[in-house]
DNA sequence: TCCTGTTTCAAACGCCCGTTTTAAACGATT
DNA sequence: AATCGTTTAAAACGGGCGTTTGAAACAGGA
């Protein structure tokens, strides 16, 4: 295993998640993949074995990135359920539109997760697990408490899809947004804004919830 | 033109319908549509020119079933605009949720307008023109009323951007809901209740971004 | 019945895809 | 320098795709 090595096949993934984002599974093309690697159109094949394996590499890697980000974020335990709710809308927020070019693009990631979501492919399965369960689970809790009902109660979970449901739109309306008149301004471009009017949205929500 | 001319031509459409909603564009065949249309592989392109106008054709009749359903739904220009959000949502609710056996299953339709989000062709701005931006017009007319806002102001815009959301949240969420631990029961087998949930949600929200 | 335009059909075409092959280039070890 | 496993490279293969072809089947009017 050389220096190239390595570079080629980090090389290779790094093109598979732009490309993959951008077309689609079945739309993108393992020459232009390797093109785009600077690699040749068998170095898909060596390196992974085969298309498909080189996705499910591509999904694990952008589930690895995403997971390791929203574990990192600080929480207080002691903090009143309002402000962990906060905490925790920022926190989401940022990991879904904040521009980070460290370590690959967020967009990426998420454009690849919308599309497994309208089009699921077996990897999803990973996704849920890996991924969206414990982000879930920790919403659940918090909303339990607000509410003073058991996590498992169906108006917890109504109201914690109410408030995913908040938190995924902007990313998955983008294409039709953009296309409206007039166009709504990109959520990224004013963060710190958007997360502040969810989060009374959301607590003035809840609080009617609670109180019927 | 004899009958089994629009026969063939309806059948392959249809056929279009379900194989584009289950594969998306891509990965759909023009032989696996003409098969389930009983139709000969030629008979695609002799019908409608080749896939890419079966897959417009497709999408323009989607739109065409939609715009219709959800513009003969009764309004009342007289109710408050409490009642008139109610009545948005819970229209809104329907046709994207129930169950119609009758014009072709509106999952379908959804199935189609999502990938046509996850993964925007040139038609996604037909589907714009022709059934969104009338259905958020409407909406943010109502909004700015309850919020006393300006139709156009950023609150009114992000607060409707909030309601579609959650609107949309359980289609688009689906896939993750189900492999969910527990699994969340879909909607469309308690619409009412969700509905019930998303209009104390939703006006809680709304009331707490007017007082703030 | 013959003619004419329309619709169906089986077959084939050409292209692009993922993958395989085979050999050359490379790096490290002795 | 010789050897060996690893990585690259060019070329080709087989298959499935959208599409085309050309003739047969059909329907309706003269």
């Amino acid at each position: 295993m050389n220096k190239n090595d390595v570079s080629t096949k980090t090389a290779l993934l790094e093109a598979a998640v732009k490309v993959f984002a951008a077309k689609g599974f079945s739309s993108a093309t393992v020459r232009e993949i390797c093109q785009l690697a600077n690699a040749n159109v068998a170095a898909v094949n060596y390196h992974f074995g085969g298309k498909d394996a080189l996705y499910s590499a591509v999904l694990e890697h952008v589930i690895g990135r995403r997971t390791e980000l929203f574990r990192t974020g600080d929480r207080d335990p002691d903090a009143s359920p309002e402000q962990r709710l906060e905490a925790y809308i920022r926190r989401k927020l940022r990991d879904i539109y904040a521009l980070d070019g460290v370590t690959g693009l967020a967009s990426d990631h998420w454009a690849i997760f919308l599309m497994e979501v309208a089009n699921p492919s077996e990897n999803l399965n990973l996704l849920v697990e890996q991924y969206v369960q414990a982000a879930v689970d920790e919403l659940r809790g918090i909303v339990a408490e607000l509410l003073n009902l058991p996590p498992m109660d169906q108006e917890v979970q109504d109201s914690a899809l109410s408030i995913w449901g908040q938190l995924l739109d902007p990313l998955v309306m983008m294409p039709i947004t953009d296309r409206l008149t007039p166009p709504r301004a990109r959520v990224q471009e004013d963060l710190d804004r958007f997360a502040e009017h969810m989060v009374t949205f959301t607590l003035g929500g809840l609080l009617a919830i609670r109180d019927s």
